[in-house]
RNA sequence: GCCCCCGUAGCUCAGUGGAUAGAGCAGGUGCCUUCUAAGCACUUGGCCGCAGGUUCGAGUCCUGCCGGGGGCACCA
C-alpha cells in the first residue's frame, strides 16, 4: 500500500518550495517546521536564514508567505515576533490526509528509505540462574525495538547471547555426575506455577548444592576444574549433561517470556558456546595482525585512553594467561559472525550501561581487526533499575528480586483492581485473570519503555499498578472506550470521513496529532528510543479523552455526517493506539 | 586519578537551538439521570545544580566547577 505523507510533511514541503522561489540563494534551507501552541505549526527557519543572508527576518518571512501557493492545506499564515511564521492548516485537508491514512493497512506509515539488516542482541539471561529486573529491561526494550524496526521494513536478526559457557559449568556438571538424580526431582516444585518455575527450582537446588560442595571440598573443586577442561574438549558425557542443564534453563526462560508476553525463539538463542569453535581463529588473527599483544601472559588489546587508577593502561583481555578465553573473545567472534556471515549493516546491543567500556573496547578492537566497519555497532546502554530508596533494586536482605515474583505481584495487584472495577459484570475468574495479565504486564512494560533508556530508573510497582495517569492502562482504557462506542454504533452508523465538516477544537487537536504517527515512528526508530513512541501514544490517548469528553460521537448534534466523521476519528485513533502499543509489546483489550 | 551517565515542580519523569519550560503523582476546587469517572475541567507549585562562553535566540551546544551513580587486568 502507498504510504501517506503527513500533512505536516506536506506543509513543510510547500514552505521549502516557497522559500526557494522567494529567495533562490536559500534553496535547500530547512524552514524548521514545528508544532506550536500559537497556531497549528510554526516555522522558525527564517531567523537563521536571514542571519546568513544578512537580511531582515520579518521581511524574508513575508516574501516566503507571498510565494506560498493558494490551496486549502495552508489556510492561514502570519509573520509573528522576530520572524516566525505561524501556520494554520485547513480542516478539509486535515481530514483528507487522515482519510488516506485510514484507507491504508499500515496507517500510511512509510517504510524506511534504505532498509538494511540489523542484528539486535538483547535478553541475555544466564543458564542455571534466575532472571531479574536487568533482564526485564533488556528483554522489553529489545523486543520493542525489534517490532519497531521490522515495521519500518528493516531486516532484523535477533540474537540472545545467553550465558551458557564458563567455569561454573564444571562445578554443576561434576555434581550432576556424582548425584545423577539431582535434576530429576519434581516434588519441590510445589507452589511453583508451571514447568518453568519447577525447572528453575531444580536448577537452583543443583546450583546451591554444588556451590556448597565446591566451597567446602577441595577434592571436588579439583574434579570440577577438571570437568571444565573436558567440557571444552568436547567430551561426550560432559556435553550431554551440559545440554541437559541448558535445556532445563530454556524451559525456565520460556516460562518467563510467556508471562512477559514476548516471543523469544530457540533459533535466535545463540549462547556463548555457539562461538566456541571460532575463538582460536579470532585469537590467531588478532595476534598475527598485531592488533593484540602478549602482556603478562595474556593476549591483550590496548587503548591510549583506557587506564586504571594507578595510571597503567587497562587492556581488553582476549585470551587469559592460562590459555582460557574471556567473554571479549566471544563477543569478537559474534561480531565476525554477524557482519561476515549474517551480512548485517548495523549491530545493536541492548546491554546494561555498566558494560559501556567493555563494548567500546570490543568495537574498537573489531574495527582495528577489519571485522567491523566504522560506526556499524552500537550499544544501547540502559540504566540500572533502582528501588524506591534510590538504591539498586534488591530485597531488604540485599538479595536480587526474582523477575517472576515481580511480574506475579504486578498481575495480582492488577487483578484486584480489575475485580473491583468489573464488579457486576459477571466476569469469570479466567476472564479476570486474562485482563489482569494484560493490564499488569502492560503496566510493567510501559513503565520501562516510557523512560529514556540511559538513565537509571526507579522501579515502583505501586505507581505502575496504581493505574492512574501516565500508565499503560490509561492508553488501554482510551482504546476500550473507543471499542465500546464502535460496538454501540453497530450497523446504524459506520466510520466515514467528511472533509466538508468543520472540526471542533478537540477534534482538530486529535486530528493533528494522529497526523504525526508516521513521523513519531520514524523518530523513534532512528534514535532507537521507544520512549518517544510511548510519549506519542500517551499524548494521543490524552487528546482522545478530551475529545471524548467534549464531543459526543453517537449523539453528535451535527447530523449523521458528523456522527460518521467522529466515528472515523475514533476508529483511526483506536487503530493507531493498537498499532503503537503492539510495537511496544503491550496488549489493547477490547473491554476493560 | 582518568573515562562514561545523570542533575528540570515536594516526588517520578518528558522536553529534535526557537516565543510564556511541560506531563503524571501528591495538594486544592468543581464534574457521573448523557458513548466505560481506570476519566474530565480548573488550580497551587520552577535561580532548568553553579559560573562563564558561542548564538539574533540556550533547559538544549562548548569549557570549568559542584553534587549523585557507574566503570577502569585475566568474572560476565
Amino acid at each position: 500500500m502507498a504510504s501517506v505523507p503527513s500533512l505536516a510533511a506536506t506543509v513543510h514541503q510547500r514552505l521549502a518550495h516557497a522559500l526557494s522561489a522567494a529567495v533562490p540563494e536559500a534553496a535547500g534551507a530547512d524552514p524548521l517546521l514545528r508544532r506550536s501552541d500559537r497556531a497549528d505549526f510554526q516555522a522558525n527557519g527564517m531567523l537563521a536564514l536571514a542571519k546568513r543572508l544578512k537580511g531582515n527576518p520579518r521581511e524574508l518571512a513575508a516574501r516566503v508567505t507571498a510565494a506560498l501557493p493558494e490551496n486549502d492545506e495552508i489556510t492561514g499564515v502570519e509573520v509573528s515576533g522576530p520572524g516566525f511564521l505561524n501556520i494554520t492548516v485547513g480542516d478539509a485537508a486535515l481530514t483528507r490526509t487522515l482519510a488516506a491514512r485510514a484507507a491504508d493497512e499500515r496507517l500510511g506509515v512509510p517504510y524506511a528509505e534504505h532498509p538494511g539488516t540489523t542484528v539486535i542482541d538483547y535478553s541475555q539471561p544466564n543458564v542455571a540462574k534466575e532472571m531479574h529486573v536487568g533482564h526485564l529491561r533488556s528483554t522489553v526494550i529489545g523486543d520493542a525495538l525489534v517490532q519497531i524496526l521490522e515495521h519500518r521494513g528493516e531486516k532484523v536478526v535477533r540474537r540472545h547471547h545467553i550465558g551458557d559457557w564458563g567455569t561454573q559449568f564444571g562445578m554443576l556438571i561434576q555434581y550432576l555426575i556424582e548425584h545423577p538424580q539431582e535434576l530429576d526431582h519434581s516434588s519441590d516444585a510445589a507452589g511453583a506455577t508451571g514447568e518453568g518455575e519447577a525447572a528453575m527450582a531444580r536448577l537452583n537446588r543443583l546450583y546451591k548444592a554444588s556451590r556448597a560442595l565446591f566451597d567446602s571440598d577441595a577434592e571436588f573443586k579439583t574434579r570440577a576444574r577438571d570437568r571444565v577442561a573436558r567440557l571444552q574438549g568436547g567430551d561426550e558425557e560432559t556435553l550431554a549433561l551440559w545440554h541437559k542443564i541448558v535445556d532445563e534453563s530454556k524451559i525456565y526462560f520460556q516460562g518467563v517470556y510467556e508471562l512477559l508476553d514476548v516471543e523469544i525463539r530457540d533459533e535466535d538463542t545463540l549462547g556463548e558456546s555457539a562461538y566456541n569453535d571460532d575463538l582460536r581463529q579470532v585469537v590467531k588473527e588478532l595476534e598475527e595482525s598485531g592488533v593484540a599483544v602478549r602482556s603478562g601472559g595474556a593476549l591483550c588489546v590496548f587503548f591510549d585512553d583506557v587506564k586504571g587508577p594507578d595510571g597503567t593502561p587497562t587492556p581488553l583481555i582476549v585470551q587469559k594467561s592460562d590459555g582460557g578465553f574471556g567473554y571479549a573473545a566471544t563477543d569478537l567472534a559474534a561480531i565476525r559472525d554477524r557482519i561476515g556471515t549474517l551480512r548485517a549493516d548495523t549491530l545493536l546491543y541492548v546491554v546494561d550501561a555498566r558494560q559501556a567500556l567493555h563494548f567500546r573496547m570490543v568495537f574498537e578492537t573489531a574495527r582495528r581487526a577489519g571485522w567491523l566497519p566504522e560506526d556499524a555497532a552500537r550499544q544501547l546502554p540502559f540504566g540500572t533499575v533502582l528501588g524506591k530508596d534510590g538504591k539498586p533494586f534488591k530485597t531488604r536482605e540485599g538479595e536480587t528480586i526474582r523477575l517472576v515474583d515481580l511480574l506475579g505481584e504486578a498481575v495480582d495487584r492488577a487483578a484486584a483492581v480489575v475485580r473491583e472495577k468489573s464488579a457486576g459484570l459477571g466476569l469469570s475468574d479466567d476472564e479476570v485473570r486474562e485482563r489482569a495479565t494484560q493490564v499488569g504486564i502492560g503496566a510493567v512494560k510501559y513503565a520501562d519503555l516510557s523512560n529514556s533508556l540511559t538513565r537509571d530508573y526507579v522501579f515502583d510497582l505501586d505507581r505502575m499498578v496504581s493505574l492512574q495517569g501516565d500508565t499503560s492502562v490509561y492508553l488501554q482504557y482510551a482504546y476500550a472506550r473507543i471499542q465500546s462506542i464502535l460496538r454501540r454504533a453497530g450497523d446504524d452508523a459506520k466510520p466515514a470521513p467528511h472533509p466538508e465538516l468543520a472540526l471542533a477544537p478537540a477534534e482538530r487537536a486529535l486530528a493533528l496529532h494522529l497526523d504525526e504517527f508516521g513521523d513519531a515512528l520514524e523518530q523513534t526508530a532512528e534514535a532507537y528510543e521507544p520512549h518517544k513512541l510511548a510519549a506519542y501514544l500517551y499524548q494521543l490517548a490524552s487528546l482522545y479523552t478530551t475529545f471524548y469528553d467534549q464531543c459526543p460521537v453517537l449523539k453528535a448534534d451535527g447530523g449523521p455526517e458528523q456522527v460518521e466523521n467522529r466515528l472515523f476519528l475514533c476508529d483511526l485513533t483506536a487503530r493507531t493506539l493498537h498499532q503503537g502499543m503492539a510495537l511496544l509489546g503491550i496488549r489493547t483489550p477490547d473491554r476493560l
